[in-house]
DNA sequence: CTGAAAGCGCTAACAT
DNA sequence: ATGTTAGCGCTTTCAG
């Protein structure tokens, strides 16, 4: 048995197939109630359910949005997905999800694919973005938010949200003052990264306010990888007056550094103080528990659907580029990572 | 301007709709060579592209295709949707990812978003599993492939994966009688789960296979996640002869062992042996890193999206049910984490 | 308040 | 070898 057309209900109601899509969309021209009755009852009998395909090609909405990211294993993103689809859920749209694996003509071909497929709107979050990737979606008039990124000219119906780290890696260089430290370190990600550089910097320029001389701050760089946190403790601890406040530029690394540390004899917090970033779940489950920068990774998923959703029901006309860019805030969370420095 | 459509083409080609449609589309019928190119030409200077949304109302395909699984966040998770989308993505295919969050009512909402959508297909891997999503599937005439799950009397377009757990559990067991263990320990999932509960039985049938009484071996039951690993470690280091052996049912408690042990003082290997299961990215990077029983989670997707095309290409009529049974080997990943017990 | 008719962009007979 | 015609399942004028 197919599954049954609009026009199965139609008959089996006595209505036109009008009077049927008037009915179930909830039109404004009033219908009497009798036949509203009938059309129903119909629709229940048949176990009918309109044909998204069908309503699609009119109406040019597919209710469904893409979402390009780098690698769901990265443990960034699962928080993320869950905010982007607690809320296109609630829309009544679904989300094809894309993994670019770091490569641009993946994400290109996903794109294209998606186009073509007419959704309604893409998130691009991938590390691998491009200003390629926005132009195309533009080209074929695709309201688009960009994680992250800074767009160059480019004529589209697309916003942007920003990740401000100032805020809690500034708490985080407080919080070490505060406790009395005055020999700092910095483990950094890879620095021909830009998030990486960020990072470092205004962790850097976070110390420089309470007078610090940063250039005198060692600065090594690990790979955002566990094993590179323990290589950089190692190096850091080979200097003539070792750190003993570290900041490291993503927990993975920070955890690292946590074991190596242990088993190097240096005691955590008491030895060494350490704060990462991320706020992985690992973080607070690890012991001693790691102090670290939060992002705030569901509100980044359920904002950026959000603000998709206000561009696709945007008229086209009203639209500039970029039509907003939000900015959502990182916070410290103190664990038991850090203490005042041993004498 | 507007997404060229068929007829724009066919204009500036000076043909009709169906000559474009038919060069686009390979037909078996012949065209003459002049036509075709300047059928090309066409689609090229208008930079063409057919939509799916109008050419899935005629041939009934969308290709697009439903992943559902319980949170993206648990780590077996993104290995296998690399290896769902791999497959998807080389067959033309893209797919809706939907986390259920444990929820069956939130799984049927999805099914019936995305039968509405005609995917082509679905794949369920939640462990809110239950056979009125897969009824739902069938009644929409929606091929599927379920994880893991054993189906009742469903008649439907469906075939199923499942994880042999037995062969590496066994080599397991296997591994840790040879390395001369006598005092053997399980710690457990929640036991309500069939999946803990095959876990334990395979085990222990390892051991029994060894001649070991295991009605002597203790099982603690831990929830599957870190801190119930140092819960159950407790309680297996109160006994009177505790146990030089671990099995425990997931990586993350074996993590929370490995850690708990080292604060009690318990030195792993030397003092106990522990292997794990998952083989999460995080066992063969801690210190020591831990042995584990390893599911193929790339292959699992892999298999899963594979067999699903093959439903897909079935034609309607010589459908059973179920069509196929796959069946996934585990295995034992030695590490540093095991060693024969000390006297 | 409801029906008839046209059309969304494409494919697939059926002609020629 | 290619054009004509007729839908796919729905929404949306336009009549009545």
């Amino acid at each position: 048995m197919e599954r049954p057309t609009i026009a199965d209900v139609a008959q089996r109601a006595g209505v036109s197939k009008s009077t049927v899509s008037r009915v179930l969309n909830g039109s404004t021209t009033y219908i009497r109630d009798a036949t509203r009755q009938r059309v129903m009852e119909a629709v229940k009998a048949l176990g009918y359910r309109p044909s998204t395909v069908a309503r699609s090609l009119v109406s040019k909405r597919t209710q469904s949005v893409a979402l390009l990211i780098s690698d769901v294993a990265n443990p960034f993103y699962p928080e993320v997905i869950h905010g982007v689809e607690d809320v296109a859920l609630a829309h009544d749209y679904d989300v094809f999800l894309c993994n670019t694996s770091y490569d641009l003509d993946r994400g290109m071909a996903f794109v294209r694919s998606l186009a073509d497929k007419r959704i309604d709107g893409a998130m691009l979050m991938s590390s691998s973005m491009s200003d390629e990737l926005v132009l195309e979606l533009a080209r074929n008039q695709i309201p688009t938010v960009v994680l992250d990124w800074h767009l160059g000219k480019i004529e589209g119906i697309v916003s942007t949200v920003a990740v401000d780290f100032e805020t809690g890696i500034r708490a985080a260089a407080d919080h070490l003052v505060d406790l009395g430290h005055q020999r700092f370190a910095h483990v950094s990600g890879p620095l021909h990264l830009r998030t990486a550089r960020v990072r470092r910097d205004t962790f850097l320029a976070g110390l420089a306010a309470h007078g610090i001389h940063t250039e005198t701050v060692p600065v090594v760089e690990g790979h955002f990888r566990i094993d590179g946190g323990g290589l950089a403790l190692a190096k850091l601890l080979d200097r003539a007056s070792p750190p003993t406040a570290i900041f490291s530029g993503n927990d993975l690394m920070a955890l690292g550094i946590l074991w190596a540390a242990r088993e190097r004899g240096v005691r955590i917090p008491e030895d060494l103080s350490l704060i990462g970033l991320d706020d992985i779940q690992l973080a607070a489950e690890v012991s001693p528990s790691l102090a670290s920068v939060a992002l705030p990774r569901h509100q980044i998923g359920s904002l950026t659907m959000s603000l998709l959703l206000d561009l696709i029901a945007m008229p086209q006309t009203m639209q500039q580029s970029p039509v907003r860019e939000e900015i959502v805030e990182t916070r410290l969370v103190v664990r038991q990572s850090t203490a005042p420095p041993g004498r």
